[in-house]
RNA sequence: GCCCCUAUGGUCAAGCGGUUAAGACGUCGCCCUCUCACGGCGGAAUCAAGGGUUCGAUUCCCUUUAGGGGUACCA
């Protein structure tokens, strides 16, 4: 068959390819460099899966002095959510993942020489290399009916299994004749341009996956759409083209793609174009209600919605050191021999990554964000908790911004010491936690608590308290108290003898927290009296007798 | 159905032919202590099963099992 008067036939305007790669000349980087990218398809909120596959890649470029760009695959029409990508990107930011080049959100232009970054407007560049594919006789058109969804998919394959026993690869439509198809395009008929596969699945390829290291995989034999009747390429044929010309040296995508690796290097191949490196990952899984382990699901789980963590109030670099954690397990080693290093510092390697899937761990998260949020200074808490509450909780943000200085002194109750508290994981537990310090006491802590011991002690207490008082002269008139009411300063008199007393000094102190806070834990009780000031104090006492 | 990937404690995992099988989270106990948290010390808990290869297998090969993924004009 003429393969060059059935590529004009069927792209009569295309460029050809040489335009496009004048226009896109390769990247001058120093040598190592990789260009790394995400691409997302702008189908719904940024997944946690991105945001995990956006740190590898940003800290790959980084590390290499090379760059990281992103790209919007928004090559499905029907999924197409408004306003998805520019969320993904002002995530991305928001995370500090800022891509280096590429899409930007819909405010802001994009950045970049290899750009659109948009695959819906690069339409004409993969209809010069579709074409280019036609005329090497490497691609031909297909008129069959198309399956639409996942649900005429499975039912076609399950007929086709029945009748045949095997799932068909190539296509039908491949044998077609020059006049059988220029008679059908002339009586207005739709096509899909497919691959011709010369592969042969019996012969085996040898691939280097960065993660999953050195491989042999069978050749591609599937004649795979490269444009939709719509005039649009899907995912295959827009990587090999649109990662050829941005220069991706390596692409990072999820372990899903892994089977389809020989159709896409069979597409390089026929492109012309030298692959660039992979790196399937594994995927986040959690445990469903069964037992089962499976991938986060948008649908079901919210933590699957990087906007989650937000709302919860996680710090940003908590997720990310968490997620760094399941990248590259030695990080939390260096973590803690480094406690102040910013994790841009951490030697990442994409190498290092574990090829199973990981679950995702809530309880592991809130230990990284606890220990991270007990090394800040009260004012970064400060400002942090407040950047939070501003939007998710404005009653609080009122509180907390009425008094600036009174609510950082109860953010830096045992902070900045050398063993910090680690009791906050999250920013909308603060509020709940320190209720007392900010709302007053609604109802007390008192099961088991003997009320009129409670009386008995903060009606005594309250003659010896002074607000002068440094901790040491503060615990000393407890102390000093307590044999006077009947309570044991030794806590080992205690325990040998406990009938003698009415307590031990623990259970003094903590009728005193109680008045002070209504709870029977809390932290120091000192510096919470401190931060109150004797006059509330005082109001607190004479409320509980 | 077929194809691919994965398999070390409850979880994340080091390990890459000979180890008392790291470490972290969680859990339990003790110590510290005005409670809680922190911190310190210690304990329990793992190589999915069965075959090979080898002087020797957690490690290499095969089978089974389990889980995940793919088999779309979705990404």
């Amino acid at each position: 068959m003429d393969t060059q008067k059935l590529a004009d036939l069927l792209y009569p305007n295309a460029k050809p390819i040489e335009y496009w790669l004048e226009k896109y000349p390769k990247r001058n980087l120093k040598r190592g460099a990789e260009v790394t990218r995400l691409a997302p398809s702008p189908t719904g909120y940024l997944h946690t899966g991105h945001a995990y596959s956006a740190l590898i890649n940003k800290l790959t470029a980084k590390k290499s002095d090379g760059v990281f760009y992103l790209r919007l695959e928004d090559t499905d029409q029907k999924r197409l959510i408004d306003n998805a990508g520019d969320i993904a990107y002002n995530m991305l930011v928001s995370y500090d993942l800022t891509p280096d080049e590429g899409y930007r959100g819909d405010e802001l232009p994009q950045i970049g020489e290899y750009g659109d970054y948009i695959q819906s407007k690069r339409l004409n560049i993969y209809q010069s290399f579709a074409k280019y594919l036609v005329e090497k006789g490497k691609a031909f058109p297909c008129f069959c009916k198309k399956s639409e969804g996942l649900e005429d998919v499975e039912e076609r394959r399950q007929k086709q299994l029945e009748e045949t026993g095997a799932i068909e690869e190539h296509d039908p439509c491949r044998t077609l004749s020059y006049e059988e198809i220029e008679e059908k395009i002339n009586n207005g008929e739709e096509f899909a341009l497919k691959l011709k596969s010369c592969g042969n699945p019996e012969k085996t390829i040898k691939v280097v996956d960065l993660i999953k290291g050195e491989r042999e995989i069978r050749e591609n034999a599937k004649d795979i759409v490269l444009m939709k009747s719509n005039g649009i390429p899907p995912y295959a044929f827009a990587h090999a083209v649109d990662d050829s010309l941005m220069g991706t040296t390596i692409v990072v995508r999820g372990e899903e793609w892994y089977p389809s690796l020989s159709a896409h290097l069979e597409l390089f191949k026929a492109l012309g174009f030298k692959p660039p490196k992979y790196a399937h990952t594994p995927v986040i899984c959690k445990l469903d209600e069964n037992g089962n382990k499976r991938k986060l699901s948008k649908r079901k789980d919210p933590e699957a919605d990087v906007r989650y963590f937000i709302e919860e109030g996680y710090p940003k670099i908590a997720v990310i050191e968490y997620l760094l954690n399941l990248l590259n397990s030695d990080f939390e080693i260096w973590r803690t021999n480094n406690p102040k290093l910013s994790y841009k510092e951490f030697p990442f390697s994409i190498e290092k990554i574990g090829s199973n899937n990981p679950m995702f761990d809530f309880i592991k998260l809130a230990d990284i964000s606890k220990n991270y949020i007990s090394h800040l200074s009260a004012d970064e808490v400060y400002a942090m908790l407040t950047e939070w509450a501003r939007r998710y909780d404005v009653e609080f943000f009122k509180t907390l911004t009425e008094n600036q200085d009174y609510s950082k002194a109860v953010l830096n109750i045992d902070r900045e010491t050398p063993k910090p508290r680690k009791d906050i994981a999250k920013w909308n537990e603060v509020k709940n936690y320190f209720d007392y310090m900010f709302y007053g006491i609604k109802n007390y802590e008192l099961d088991g608590v003997d009320k009129k011991k409670v009386k008995e002690v903060i009606n005594a207490y309250k003659d010896v308290y002074n607000e002068e008082d440094d901790k040491e002269t503060w615990f000393a008139r407890i102390k000093e108290l307590a044999p006077k009411l009947g309570y044991a300063t030794d806590n080992k008199a205690y325990k040998q003898n406990p009938e003698n007393y009415k307590g031990n000094i623990a259970d003094l102190c903590m009728y005193i927290r109680i008045a002070l806070t209504g709870r029977k834990n809390s932290p120091d009780i000192y510096s919470i009296a401190q931060i109150l000031g004797a006059r509330e104090v005082n109001r607190r006492f004479e409320n509980m007798l």
